[in-house]
RNA sequence: GCGGGAGUAGCCGAGCUAGGCCAAAGGCGCUAGACUCAAGAUCUAGUCCUAUAGGGGUCCGAGGGUUCGAAUCCCUCCUCCCGCACCA
C-alpha cells in the first residue's frame, strides 16, 4: 500500500511539472488584471537554505499564490545577492573560483527551493555579479557622479582588519564589524563617497507616507538619520580665529565656560604639529578604535588658547578631547558643564568652573550640583534673559547672536554620506580610471561594463585587483594615454539598491530597466525580509529611488509599499548561522515529511512577524493532519451533481454548515492579507474538523453529499496557498480538471449566509455545554433530559429589557421595573430578579437571540442530535405545560434542563 | 541615558486599535474515560477555587482611576526583550 509520503512525493513531482507547463507563474502581463508585486528579500546564495528562509519563502509563497487565486497578476520574482566578501573567502577556502562557487551555490539553491514548490518566475531571475547586471551598476555610479552625488574624499572611515576593508557607518554595529564582529579601526583613506545626506530630509519627511511600514522600522530610520535643530554659534579666539560651534541648547550659552574641539579638528591639527605634547594626544586619540574611546573616561588637553563668548565676552579655555567627534556638527562644541553630563565630568576632571544657567521650573535651591541638569527650565546668571523659559531664550539668544553676525539657525544629521568602496576582489569595479595628465576620468558609459577579471589569482594579500596588470592598466578615455583602473569595488549594498526594479525588466538592454514595466510594476506591493536590513538595505533603497526619481527615471517615491519584517528563527535562544553551528537544514525534513508539511508546519507554527523558537516537535502531528485530509477525500468522494444546493430541502445542520463554508473562505482571506497565517490555518482546522463531524454524523438529508463536497472543495482550495501540491491533488481527486489556481479562491455568497442557522447552531452547543456541566457536577448519567422552553411572557418582557438597554445611557432599575411592571403585573417579582441582572450585567442580555417559536422549532430539530451524543431520551416542553421549578426559571435563550 | 515593544491560567500563545455571553480561543503538558491483549495514535470530558443542577468566588505584572460594567480605556510603579548610544 502507497504511503501517504508516497502520494506527497508523487504530487510535487506531478504538480511542479504541470504549473511549470501551464505558465501559472509568470506575470499575465496583456491581461486587465490589478498588479500585485511581491517580494522577498534576494538572498546571498551560500550553503545551504536554513529554517529562517524556509520561513520567509513559505510565507512569500503563499501569499503570492493567494494573490493569484484572487485574481491579481502577481509578480514574484527571485534573485541572488550574489557579490560580497564570504564568496571570496569561500573561493579562496576550497580553491575555486568566486564565479564557479557562486554558480554552484545559486545552482543549490535553486534546488532547494524547487524542492519546496515556490512559485518564482524564474525567467526574471537576476544576480549582482552578472556583467548585465553589474553594467547598470556603474552605469549608476556614472549618473551618481554626473550629479555630484558621488565623490572621493580622503576621510577619517571605519576600517576592518578582518575583512581587510572599509565599512559603512551603518555597517558598524557598536563598534563592531556587522559582517565578522571584530573591532573596528578608525583610519584615513582616500574613499568613495554616495552623497545620501543631500537625501536626509526626504528620506525622513517620506517614512510618513510609508503607512503599511512596521512602526519598529521607521523609528529605526528616524534615530539613524537624526535630525535636530539648533544654531551655528561663531566664538572667536583672542588671536582672532572663528570657531563655529553647533548647540541645540543656546539657551545655555552662559553657562559655557570652556570649549572642546576634536582630535580632528583642523585647529587641532595645526596646534599638534608645533606642540609636540598636543600631537602625543592628538595621535593617541586618533588611533584608538570607538568603541575604546567611549569606554575611557573624558580625557583632553589644553590647547594654551582663549575664546570669547560671543554673549558675555568672558574668556574661557579652549582644549581638545576625544569625547568630541569630528565628523558630528562643527567638530568643536562649546562646553557647558552645568548642563551637560559629558561637559561636566571634563570639568570635574579639569578643574573648571560649573555655573547653572537653566533653573527646573519647581525648585528653588538651585546651586551646588553633584550631575549635570540637561532638562530645559527658567533661565538664571543670563542678564536680560534671566527668567525666560529655556525655548524662549534659546530663539532670543540665538536671534539676538544672528543680528550680530555671530549665529545661524541650522539644522543637523547624523546620518553621513554612504561610504561605497571595498577593497575586496568580488564587486562590482568603481568605472573611473586615474590618468597622470588628466586625474580622476569616469569610463565612458559605451564601455561599460568594466568587467571584474574571473581568471586571476584571488588569494593573494590584499586586493587581487591591484596586483592583477591586465585589468589595472588602460587607457584615459580623454587622452589616450596610459591611466590605471580604480581598483576598488562597490558596496554590495549597491546592487541590492535598485534589484526590485530589474525584476520588471530583466532583460532590457538599453537602461537598467525599462521605465514602462517601471511604471506598471513599481512599488513593490509587499516586501518580505529580515529586521536586520531595518536601516542599511531599505535606507539605501529609499535613497536610490529618490536619486532616480529626481533624475525623472521614475515616479514613485518609495520603493516598498508595504513592508514585512519577519521574526527570526532560533535554536535555544539564539540565531541560527553557519558560525555557530546551530543550522537546522530544511531538506532532511522536506525527506521526510514532504514539502507541504513543511511548509503547513512552519507557518501553522508562530505569527511571521514574531521570532521562533525552532523545534520540530509537532511536525509529525500537521503530517498526520494532512492525512487525515487526503483519506477523508479518498474515503467520501463522490461524483456529486454540479447543481446549486436546494436551501429549501435542507435542514437547519445543513443551512448552518452551508452557511459556515460561506464564510470561512473570506475570513482566511482576511487573516493572509493581515499575515495571521497561523491564525487562518488554525481556523481552517477547525472547519475543517466541523465538516467531518457533519459528514459523519449528521443524519441524510438529499443536499447533504453535495453540502460537504462543495465544503471539501471550498477546504482544499483555502488548503492550496499554504501546501499547494497535496491540494491540488486533493483537487484533482475531487474530479476537477482545472488547477486550483485557475478555479481562484472560494467567493462567499452572501444569500447563503444563514444567520439563523447559525443561531441554531450555537444554540445546540450551548445547550450541549449546559447538559454536560450539569453531567459532571451531578455525576449523573441521564435516561431522560428534558429541555424547558420559558414562558411566553418572558420573551415580551427580555425584549422590552433589551430596548431600554439600548436606549439608556445608564441602566436604570428604577425606569426598567415601572414600565414593565405595568405590563406584567403579576410577574413582578420575577421581572425584579431578571431587571437586576440585566443592569449589573446588559451584556448578557442584550446578545441573547430572543425567539419563541425559534427556540422551540431549534429545539426540535437539535433533538436527535443530542439523543444521539448522550443516548437519553430528550423531550421537549413549554414551561406553562410543565411543573418544575426548573420549568419558572428558563428564560429566553436558556431553556431549563432537568436530567433524570 | 534615549526610544520602541511586551508582561494573560503549569507552559506556549490569542484577545486587547471599536470596553459587555471573557473564567478568557487554540496548542502543549497533565488527569479520567472510550478504543486496544497492551503501548502508541485517535476520540470524549476535565484541568484557578468552590458547588451532587447549568451557580458562586477570585483572576489577565503591581497599585490606583474612569465606567452600570475593564484583560481591554487613563495614570503611577515594577520586570523583561529589542534598537540606538560620548551626536553637543
Amino acid at each position: 500500500m502507497a504511503s501517504f509520503l508516497d502520494t506527497l512525493k508523487k504530487a510535487e513531482e506531478k504538480w511542479r511539472k504541470r504549473w511549470k507547463e501551464s505558465g501559472i507563474f509568470k506575470p499575465d502581463e496583456d491581461s486587465e488584471k490589478p498588479k500585485y508585486y511581491l517580494l522577498e528579500m534576494y538572498p546571498y546564495p551560500s550553503g545551504n537554505l536554513h529554517m529562517g528562509h524556509t520561513r520567509n519563502y513559505s510565507i512569500g509563497d503563499s501569499v503570492a499564490r493567494f494573490k493569484r487565486m484572487k485574481g491579481y497578476d502577481v509578480l514574484y520574482p527571485m534573485g541572488w545577492d550574489s557579490f560580497g566578501l564570504p564568496t571570496e573567502n569561500a573561493a579562496i577556502d576550497k580553491q575555486i573560483s568566486p564565479e564557479d562557487w557562486t554558480k554552484r551555490c545559486i545552482d543549490k539553491w535553486k534546488e532547494q527551493m524547487e524542492s519546496l514548490g515556490l512559485s518564482y518566475d524564474w525567467d526574471r531571475e537576476v544576480a549582482s555579479h552578472w556583467k548585465d547586471y553589474y553594467k547598470w551598476d556603474q552605469w549608476f555610479f556614472l549618473k551618481f557622479l554626473e550629479k555630484d552625488l558621488a565623490y572621493k574624499k580622503e576621510a577619517e572611515v571605519n576600517y576592518c582588519s578582518e575583512c581587510k576593508t572599509v565599512l559603512a557607518n551603518e555597517q558598524v554595529e557598536g563598534g563592531r564589524c556587522w559582517r565578522c564582529e571584530s573591532l573596528v579601526e578608525k583610519k584615513d583613506l582616500n574613499q568613495w563617497f554616495f552623497k545620501i545626506t543631500d537625501y536626509a530630509d526626504e528620506l525622513l519627511e517620506d517614512l510618513k507616507e510609508l503607512e503599511d511600514w512596521p512602526e519598529k522600522v521607521k523609528k529605526m530610520q528616524e534615530d539613524w538619520i537624526g535630525r535636530s535643530e539648533g544654531a551655528e554659534i561663531i566664538f572667536e579666539t583672542l588671536e582672532g580665529e572663528e570657531i563655529p560651534v553647533y548647540t541645540t541648547r543656546a539657551d545655555t550659552l552662559f553657562g559655557c565656560t570652556f570649549m572642546v574641539l576634536a582630535p580632528e579638528h583642523d585647529i587641532s591639527e595645526e596646534l599638534a604639529k608645533k606642540d609636540e605634547k598636543i600631537r602625543d594626544f592628538v595621535e593617541r586619540a586618533k588611533r584608538l578604535k570607538t568603541s575604546e574611546r567611549e569606554k575611557k573616561g573624558k580625557e583632553g588637553i589644553f590647547t594654551g588658547k582663549k575664546a570669547v563668548n560671543p554673549v558675555n565676552d568672558e574668556e574661557i579655555p579652549i582644549y581638545i578631547a576625544d569625547f568630541v567627534l569630528e565628523t558630528y556638527g562643527t567638530g568643536a562644541i562649546m562646553a557647558v558643564p552645568a548642563h551637560d553630563q559629558r561637559d561636566f565630568e571634563f570639568a570635574e576632571e579639569h578643574d573648571l568652573p560649573i555655573i547653572p544657567v537653566v533653573k527646573p521650573e519647581d525648585q528653588e535651591n538651585f546651586e551646588d550640583l553633584d550631575k549635570a541638569y540637561e532638562g530645559e527650565g527658567m533661565l538664571i546668571n543670563s542678564e536680560d534673559y534671566d527668567g525666560m523659559n529655556s525655548q524662549e531664550a534659546r530663539e532670543k539668544i540665538t536671534d539676538d547672536l544672528k543680528d550680530d553676525g555671530k549665529a545661524t539657525r541650522e539644522v543637523n544629521y547624523r546620518l553621513r554620506d554612504w561610504l561605497i568602496s571595498r577593497q575586496r576582489y568580488w564587486g562590482a569595479p568603481i568605472p573611473v580610471v586615474y590618468c597622470d595628465d588628466c586625474g580622476m576620468v569616469p569610463v565612458p558609459e559605451e564601455e561599460l561594463p568594466v568587467e571584474l577579471p574571473t581568471d586571476i589569482d584571488i588569494d593573494v594579500a590584499g586586493n587581487p585587483l591591484e596586483k592583477e596588470k591586465s585589468f589595472l592598466e588602460t587607457e584615459c578615455p580623454n587622452c589616450g594615454g596610459k591611466a590605471e583602473r580604480e581598483t576598488d569595488t562597490m558596496d554590495t549594498f549597491v546592487d541590492s539598491s535598485w534589484y526590485y526594479m530589474r525584476y520588471c525588466s530583466p532583460d532590457f538592454e538599453d537602461a537598467p530597466f525599462n521605465q514602462e514595466d517601471l511604471a506598471k510594476w513599481m512599488p513593490v506591493d509587499q516586501y518580505i525580509g529580515g529586521i536586520e536590513h531595518a536601516i542599511l538595505h531599505l535606507m539605501y533603497a529609499r535613497f536610490f529611488v529618490k536619486v532616480l526619481n529626481d533624475m525623472g527615471m521614475c515616479e514613485m517615491k518609495e520603493p516598498f509599499k508595504r513592508l514585512l519584517t519577519q521574526g527570526m528563527v532560533l535554536l535555544d535562544g539564539e540565531k541560527m548561522s553557519k558560525s555557530k553551528g546551530n543550522v537546522v537544514d530544511p531538506g532532511n525534513m522536506i525527506e521526510e515529511y514532504g514539502a507541504d508539511t513543511v511548509r503547513y508546519f512552519i507557518l501553522s507554527t508562530a505569527d511571521p512577524r514574531r521570532e521562533l523558537e525552532w523545534s520540530d516537535e509537532g511536525i509529525e502531528s500537521k503530517f498526520e493532519y494532512l492525512r487525515k485530509v487526503w483519506e477523508v477525500i479518498e474515503k467520501y468522494n463522490e461524483t456529486t451533481t454540479s447543481d446549486d444546493i436546494e436551501i429549501e430541502n435542507c435542514n437547519l445542520r445543513d443551512r448552518y454548515v452551508v452557511s459556515r463554508t460561506q464564510r470561512i473562505a473570506g475570513e482566511i482571506a482576511v487573516d493572509i492579507e493581515n499575515f495571521k497565517i497561523s491564525d487562518g490555518l488554525k481556523k481552517m482546522e477547525n472547519y475543517f474538523d466541523e465538516l467531518l463531524k457533519y459528514k459523519e454524523e449528521s443524519e441524510n438529508t438529499s443536499q447533504k453529499s453535495i453540502i460537504f463536497n462543495r465544503g471539501l472543495e471550498t477546504f482544499v482550495r483555502m488548503l492550496y496557498p499554504f501546501s499547494p501540491h497535496v491540494s491540488e491533488e486533493m483537487w484533482h481527486e475531487l474530479g476537477k480538471d482545472v488547477l486550483i489556481n485557475e478555479k481562484g479562491w472560494p467567493e462567499s455568497k452572501i444569500s447563503l449566509i444563514d444567520e439563523k442557522a447559525e443561531r441554531g447552531e450555537e444554540f445546540y452547543r450551548n445547550m450541549r455545554e449546559d447538559i454536560i456541566h450539569i453531567k459532571n457536577i451531578t455525576e449523573k448519567e441521564p435516561s431522560t433530559i428534558q429541555m424547558i422552553v420559558a414562558e411566553e411572557w418572558k420573551y415580551e418582557a427580555f425584549k422590552e429589557i433589551q430596548d431600554f438597554l439600548e436606549d439608556m445611557e445608564k441602566p436604570n432599575m428604577g425606569t426598567i421595573m415601572g414600565e414593565l411592571g405595568s405590563d406584567f403585573p403579576e410577574k413582578k417579582k420575577e421581572l425584579s430578579e431578571i431587571a437586576q441582572r440585566a443592569v449589573r450585567n446588559p451584556g448578557k442580555i442584550l446578545d441573547r437571540y430572543v425567539d419563541h417559536g425559534f427556540e422551540i422549532s431549534v429545539l426540535d430539530q437539535i433533538k436527535k442530535r443530542l439523543e444521539n451524543e448522550f443516548e437519553a431520551e430528550v423531550k421537549v416542553a413549554k414551561a406553562e405545560e410543565v411543573e418544575d421549578k426548573k420549568a419558572r426559571r428558563a428564560e429566553p435563550g436558556k431553556p431549563g434542563i432537568v436530567l433524570t
